[in-house]
DNA sequence: ATAGGGTTAG
């Protein structure tokens, strides 16, 4: 009689659907005392756990009855709280259970892996090494691939590295862990060079490589390999290649992406064309791209078809076509978009009223900039480096400099690398050196911001509008990095305004071992020899752009399209 | 029973 249960109980376990009939079941399990038996009361639990996160405290109730509950359901528990928005109830669990004196087996450790990747705690995580070094599962492969994600998600790659060269042999999985560490760490040469160790090793990618080293190809505008890959991608009959039923957009979005950036627009863009399915995010690649080249009509166009196509514009739409307008100083496009975020309520987001606040900013609508700005429900250094970087931009370097003072006072807000480019415009107009030499150097030594050449370039344009030409010159000689053709245009600049030739003609060998791939710093120098009335040099320069393949370009502005936007 | 994924402002 109880064997007849038993089977008809655990007949129905397998194939039950839904949580009320799992309720009925367990009910009938109680009654017929079935419950004692641990395969059908894994069998319940394992199903709280697999379904919507809310049935766990339904798996806890019964959980919590268990005398001597298995590791199995130890480690179901621990899974479904893995798996829910506040995983930290899993390590909790995970802790609880090596108290009462149980001890993990290999299926334990990713479980709890897992949440302590997701909240970043690498101290768990350590501790869970241990302990996989403790019970000898260090050679378990889902174990160890769960640790070196926890490692690389805590922003330790060294610990993640070691353990990648500790082992030869991993599978795709592990591969795509690494793979994507780097892609997360800003090391996009870095994956790279592991995805194609990965194909020397002859471990084929799956889709979701793919996607990864993709995105590192954008990242560093690695056209050759990008290519490569999809090259690869075809081979290997992934994605849009072939029917439409195997069609993975994430997949297609990364190719267009990866094209985009490497600016090859018209590839990408036939690509688009071509692509089964197109969700938002492809559109916003689209538009993103075009909107990233200065193509700001096209961006409007492609947003037209969007609307048209029926899908809605989100938050990330909003944000690449606000910065093309701040880009190209299209302010009635702008005021248009701004019109449409707040009718459509697309932008209801900090992120939206900033980049609106910083299209004004760019565009020059200082006032405009403002009124969104004391409005903003949070500042973050976005926010005010925007502010900074459009007053500097459009000549009020004192307001800018106010607006720094006025955010170091917000303790919440620490300035960046970015912050920094719009102080020291802000004093290059300004016409500020001590105060420039000041923020130039406190970015270092109060915020540890290893200044990069642009910082440097503003640096060298400060000093040499200032006519503090030896000082430029030194700053240029002693800098750490290779100074590149903006920082000698910087210093040929100031040599310009304050009529030194003899620093000049210095500059002159510096600057045609770089290889210019503009005329810029060309014109400027042959307008300094000119002024100074030293027709050889004029003359050499002259011979030197046609040499390289240049002439003068002719002046440029924008004029705002006029674009339906509404 | 277990591990890895795309767009987004300055």
């Amino acid at each position: 009689m109880k064997k007849h249960y038993y089977n008809k109980i655990l007949s129905s376990l397998e194939i039950c659907k839904t949580f009320k009939e799992l309720k009925q079941i367990h009910g009938i399990m109680i009654i017929t005392s079935v419950i004692k038996y641990i395969i059908p009361l894994s069998k319940l639990i394992d199903f709280c756990t697999n379904s919507e996160p809310q049935n766990l405290d339904y798996a806890e109730s019964i959980f919590v009855r268990i005398h001597r509950p298995s590791v199995y359901i130890w480690n179901s528990m621990i899974k479904g709280h893995s798996n829910t928005k506040n995983p930290i109830g899993a390590l909790v669990m995970y802790k609880e259970m090596q108290q009462l004196g149980y001890s993990p087996d290999h299926f334990t450790f990713p479980f709890v892996l897992k949440p302590c990747a997701a909240i970043l705690d690498i101290r768990v995580g350590k501790c869970v090494h241990n302990r996989i070094l403790k019970t000898g599962f260090e050679a378990d492969l889902y174990a160890s691939t769960s640790l070196i994600h926890m490692y690389v998600c805590c922003v330790d790659l060294e610990s993640g590295e070691k353990l990648f060269d500790e082992s030869p042999k991993w599978n795709v999985v592990g591969w795509a862990t690494m793979i994507a560490g780097y892609v997360n760490n800003d090391r996009a040469s870095e994956a790279i060079r592991v995805f194609k160790e990965m194909e020397c090793q002859g471990v084929d990618p799956n889709e979701i490589t793919i996607v990864n080293v993709l995105v590192a190809c954008a990242h560093c505008r690695d056209l050759v390999t990008g290519r490569w890959v999809h090259d690869r991608i075809r081979q290997l009959g992934f994605g849009s290649g072939r029917l439409n039923l195997s069609s993975n957009v994430i997949l297609d979005t990364a190719i267009l992406e990866m094209y985009a950036k490497c600016g090859s627009l018209k590839v990408a863009r036939t690509f688009f064309d071509e692509m089964p399915q197109r969700n938002v995010v492809a559109w916003n690649s689209m538009i993103g791209a075009y909107s990233q080249y200065g193509r700001t009509s096209e961006a409007f166009r492609l947003f037209v078809d969007m609307r048209f196509s029926g899908l809605e514009p989100d938050e990330a739409t909003m944000l690449s076509l606000l910065s093309a307008c701040a880009k190209l100083g299209a302010l009635s496009l702008g005021q248009g978009l701004h019109a449409y975020v707040e009718k459509t309520n697309s932008g209801d987001h900090v992120s939206v009223d900033t980049s609106v606040m910083d299209m004004y900013a760019k565009t020059g609508d200082t006032q405009s900039a403002f009124r969104i700005f004391s409005g903003l429900q949070r500042k973050d250094v976005k926010a005010w480096t925007s502010m900074i970087i459009g007053l500097a931009m459009h000549g009020h370097g004192k307001e800018a400099l106010n607006m720094f003072n006025e955010m170091q006072r917000d303790e919440s807000v620490i300035p960046d690398h970015i912050t920094y480019l719009g102080v020291l415009s802000a004093c290059s107009h300004a016409g500020f050196v001590d105060e420039g030499y000041k923020h130039f150097n406190s970015m270092r030594d109060v915020y540890g911001l290893v200044p990069m050449e642009e910082h440097y370039c503003c640096m060298v344009d400060i000093l040499s509008r200032a006519g503090k030409l030896t000082e430029a010159e030194c700053l240029v000689k002693t800098m750490p990095i290779k100074p590149n053709i903006a920082v000698w245009g910087s210093l040929l600049n100031g040599c310009e305004i304050h009529d030194n030739v003899d620093l000049a003609e210095q500059i002159e060998n510096q600057i045609t071992e770089l290889k210019p791939q503009g005329s810029g710093v060309y014109v400027l120098l042959a307008n300094i020899y000119a002024k100074a009335g030293r027709w050889q040099g004029v003359k050499r320069v002259r011979d030197l752009m046609r040499h390289n393949g240049f002439r003068k370009t002719h002046g440029w502005s924008s004029i705002e399209p006029k674009l339906l936007v509404s």
